[in-house]
DNA sequence: CTCCTCTACTCGTACATACATGTACTAGCT
DNA sequence: AGCTAGTACATGTATGTACGAGTAGAGGAG
């Protein structure tokens, strides 16, 4: 074994996977096993310290759900390499941007040099979840525009969002259609007369659901960011309400905040 | 058994342990386990799948994994219930609630009813992590005082903070006090003659360092926030970084972003 | 009635073993 | 040269056993 690791301490209570989990964990963070790197097979660490496989398995899973291995069936353990991640500016949604003619995740993207893509659109009118009509000041028969989608980066995905729109806003239009056109849904939105004002971000980080870990293709031990994104147009009205999970790390939120 | 679980299927490819994992997720999902309620033991689990205990303990550490249990040694398995959540606002460090007289997390903890403690208070001066330097725009010999502490709600922790300033700022000063006086060190800041514009805060999601599972008495499978704040005086100048742990499940963000 | 001990039950740690399944490389055949 | 089967090695799933250690309640001693 090219990496050294130190033996057992014989005297402390902490238990021996525990022990080797941190030997591992120590290893990767002073970068004597970098990213990529393959961690010394299960049978290599029965060997080195003499202990049964189960007890080599139970360290290896401390750091699998920390999120600093993979485990490649056939292959071996790996340790994760970070992967590109898009720092996501308070400003994103500004006018000036929209102008532009690109959508915000488009944009984005393309300017740190990702290659964008958008993926298993689907559009549908429904009734909303009680929290989207509460948020959207819908009563209990109004309807809205649903658009559900997923955001891949260079093929890999990294983002799905799902909007609600008030279907008496929507229906009809080009928000309507999969492709919304230039500068996106909130450029539609201006021009048909609901010039936006703000939006209203909550955000959650949670463990992900199974269909999440699936749809984002997440290793295990990853947790993800829950977005709610209200849009507030210049009369006050919320117009848009778009729900989005993101794989944690590739993301990071940046916002300014007032001081006065 | 109280709990109606369904048999393992005997076609399917997916291995025994999700399936079991599976029918207990469903069950906490559909409220037929509640919040708190005790999840049937190992034993109990064993004999009504006719299994081994370690298929049952896989089974059971997903669970954990995904956040949805939490085991108690020798009292058995039982179903996370959700703590009380704090949500944070953008316009939470305005100058108009510094006026108040209390520190942003004082005010706000006793503002949903629950009673705010600040614990383990220490105060050192030293050289800062480069990028803390940077973000102050200071150069290499330039000192930093660092105040670092823990703040709990109802005795529960929840959130851990590291402070730098400029030690040519803070030196000597009520800043460098445990007890930094009404409003807190935005306040303080203020009165010297660092009047401040806005905060930028970069928000991360991760899984928790060992020393933060304990810090915050994370239960397995918790994810944290962590931000980086750094305020700016009027001047342009930055005259704080705030390094912030939270534990997730204990807060929602919300954020203001300009349309325009 | 109070305190203590015993016991049953819980999860935690660790051992040993077996076979399934995926990967990568090699030797050999065509 | 190119394909194939075999082999070694990797992790995945599952069985069993044993003992340690914390919890909670029952029952007896004082």
């Amino acid at each position: 074994m090219t990496l050294a690791l130190p033996g057992l301490d014989p005297v402390t209570d902490r238990p021996v996977f525990k022990q080797i989990a941190d030997h591992l964990r120590d290893a990767i963070e002073q970068s004597r096993l970098e990213p990529g790197e393959k961690v010394p097979s299960e049978a290599k660490l029965m060997a080195h310290y003499g202990v049964a496989r189960m007890t080599i398995r139970n360290a290896l899973q401390i750091l699998q759900t920390e999120g600093l291995t993979v485990a490649e069936h056939g292959r071996g353990v790996f340790v994760r390499s970070r992967p590109q991640v898009r720092r996501l500016a308070s400003d994103r949604f500004a006018r000036r941007h929209r102008e532009q003619g690109k959508a915000a995740f488009i944009a984005e993207t393309e300017g740190v040099g990702g290659k964008p893509t958008v993926d298993s659109i689907q559009i549908s009118e429904t009734e909303p979840p009680a929290d989207v009509a509460q948020r959207l000041g819908l009563g209990e028969r109004d309807k809205v525009l649903v658009r559900s989608r997923r955001y891949l980066i260079n093929g890999h995905p990294v983002e799905t969002a799902v909007s609600y729109l008030p279907a008496s806003i929507a229906r009809g239009t080009r928000i309507a259609e999969p492709d919304t056109g230039p500068g996106g849904i909130y450029a539609r939105l201006e021009e048909m007369g609901h010039p936006l004002d703000h939006f209203d971000e909550e955000v959650r980080s949670r463990m992900p659901m199974r269909e999440e870990v699936k749809a984002l293709k997440l290793a295990p031990g990853t947790p993800v960011f829950h977005l709610v994104r209200t849009a507030y147009a210049e009369d006050g009205r919320a117009v848009e309400v778009c729900d989005t999970v993101m794989s944690s790390d590739a993301y990071v939120l940046s916002y300014q905040l007032p001081a006065q």
